[in-house]
DNA sequence: TATTTTTCGGATCTAGATATCCAAATAAAG
DNA sequence: CTTTATTTGGATATCTAGATCCGAAAAATA
């Protein structure tokens, strides 16, 4: 149901998140996070242009978040790479533009804005900071701080 | 955020429903509902596999709904063409069968799953039963419902 | 300045969703 | 039995998401 860019780029920017405020390369984000870099390069430019992340070229070049992972939503990282559409009128009749929906447009519009106000709701920190028994994910962040906090 | 061919899907079954129990052809159906009418016939096809709809081939042959209007779900619907694939596991490590999900993941399956409940609460006669001052549907299904009456 | 490391942007490839077309099977009706 | 109307299923075309590759631009460092 959310596309596989979508998944990509909230676990690049939880990547991100768990940053010192050096920019971190796509080739660490991939690889932590399981990611296939080439196209990895793809969505960080998405986010690039949707306001969300800075990048610097170059050596000690990367990326790092513009904002701070408490001001950044779920919904922020969907609409920057894959916005969610809702529906203003009826597909059946797009000519006219009426502002109530019909029965079933409704319905499929109301399912669109819980998914939207849910992801609005959540934002970077709150995820990070769940301990949860469940090690994947959070191995991955652990394993990125540690790298980060070598100087190697 | 929902395919093309669960809205077709939808479509074709909100027709459906709006039938005497005499087939309904596929031209029809993509007439008045506005679908490509070639695709419109793989939607059924797949709606026929699915068992939601009967299908009777030759003259006077058509669709059919198996069950009554008010015992169709949005959610059977979206499920026969296109199922809302749900999270079980931490796509990061596919791996272990683990029952807990991470922070991420848990969120994205939550999303999932208040549309899922919305959609299986929200059944076919639920739908035409609204009445809408936006007539765009409303007008496609009572034009239906004309051509029905009419022994043509 | 030369070297190294990185992002950027363009070209391209692949797979899946969307869509079209047609011959074969099937059923009703003359 | 023939004709007509219909679904079925296969082949195929088109479009978009997902993915790869590479040269050019940019920045740090020696």
């Amino acid at each position: 149901m959310f596309s596989q860019t979508v998944e990509y780029a909230m676990r690049a920017m939880l990547a991100l998140a768990t940053g010192d405020g050096t920019p971190m390369t796509t080739r660490h984000i991939a690889e932590v996070m399981k990611v296939p870099q080439s196209y990895l390069s793809k969505v960080l430019q998405s986010l690039v242009k949707a306001g969300l992340v800075f990048s610097t070229r170059g050596l000690k070049g990367g990326f790092v978040l513009v904002k701070k992972p408490s001001e950044i939503s779920l919904l922020e990282i969907q609409n920057a790479v894959n916005p969610i559409k809702r529906l203003h009128s009826c597909p059946l009749d797009l000519e006219t533009h009426n502002s109530e929906l019909c029965p079933l447009h409704r319905r499929l519009d109301h399912a669109m804005g819980m998914v939207e106000e849910a992801f609005s709701r959540t934002t970077l920190s709150e995820v990070l900071s769940e301990n949860n028994p469940c090690p994947t994910l959070q191995n991955q962040l652990n394993t990125l701080k540690e790298i980060n906090q070598k100087p190697s």
